[in-house]
DNA sequence: CCGAATCCCCTACGATACTG
DNA sequence: CAGTATCGTAGGGGATTCGG
């Protein structure tokens, strides 16, 4: 029991808390989300910073985060190649509680390891 | 640009970071996590409460959330009955960064709902 | 440079039925 | 009560190829 709910709508479907879920919840989003927290970035800069994303599933992912209102997609007119990604201030208000994970997990990543491990020594 | 960060390693594969993700990042383990989060359940009551979620994914999600030690499965030994599920230390300390992703879908939830409706509406 | 278009696989999820 | 077993589908994700 950690601290008192305000919302026991959280368990009824389709709440916004389910529906954030399902837009973050997948393999890519929070860390493209991460990747444009440290400033604008263009497609291939996004690419090749995360590794180990492909490139329809990064165009899938950006395409989710900008439908849902998290990233902008600027195309630059002076320049024909000029297209960068950016976090909407939507999505920088998003950021802060998503590191609070991200600092959770590397503070935690031990002892969920270990439990991992022990549990399938015995299972 | 949110704040300084202290972990680029981030954007590696299967860093601490994503594999948290990769735990939580399904449909119904943050759901459950809160659900236990009221206080230790048995099997049926987390199904009852939960609308939506079938037998087997309950089953499954279970199972994962303990295999990672997030949760405990204590079977209790007077009664043949009795089969508990409860938040671990661990597993508690991870409620407080959800329910910041939670509070932010409630209080962003309308804004994130209008950008779909524009984006949908012209593309 | 920034993708779009295919093809294909695999797994998550769901519905249903059955069990100690 | 607390699951297992089985089947079927949708879509997330990856590899590759092509286009403006």
């Amino acid at each position: 029991m950690v601290r008192n709910f305000p919302e026991p709508e959280i368990f009824t479907l389709n709440c916004p808390t389910q529906q954030v879920l399902d837009i973050i919840g997948n393999k890519w989003s929070v860390i493209v989300l991460y990747c444009l927290a440290y400033g604008s970035k263009r497609y291939t800069q996004i690419q090749r910073r995360i590794e180990g994303i492909s490139q329809k599933v990064l165009t899938q992912t950006l395409r989710n985060l900008e439908r849902n209102g998290l990233i902008e997609r600027i195309a630059n007119i002076q320049s024909s190649t000029g297209i960068e990604y950016s976090l909407t201030t939507l999505g920088e208000s998003l950021i802060e509680p998503l590191l609070e994970i991200s600092d959770w997990s590397r503070a935690n990543f031990e002892e969920v390891s270990t439990a991992r491990d022990l549990y399938d020594a015995n299972n």
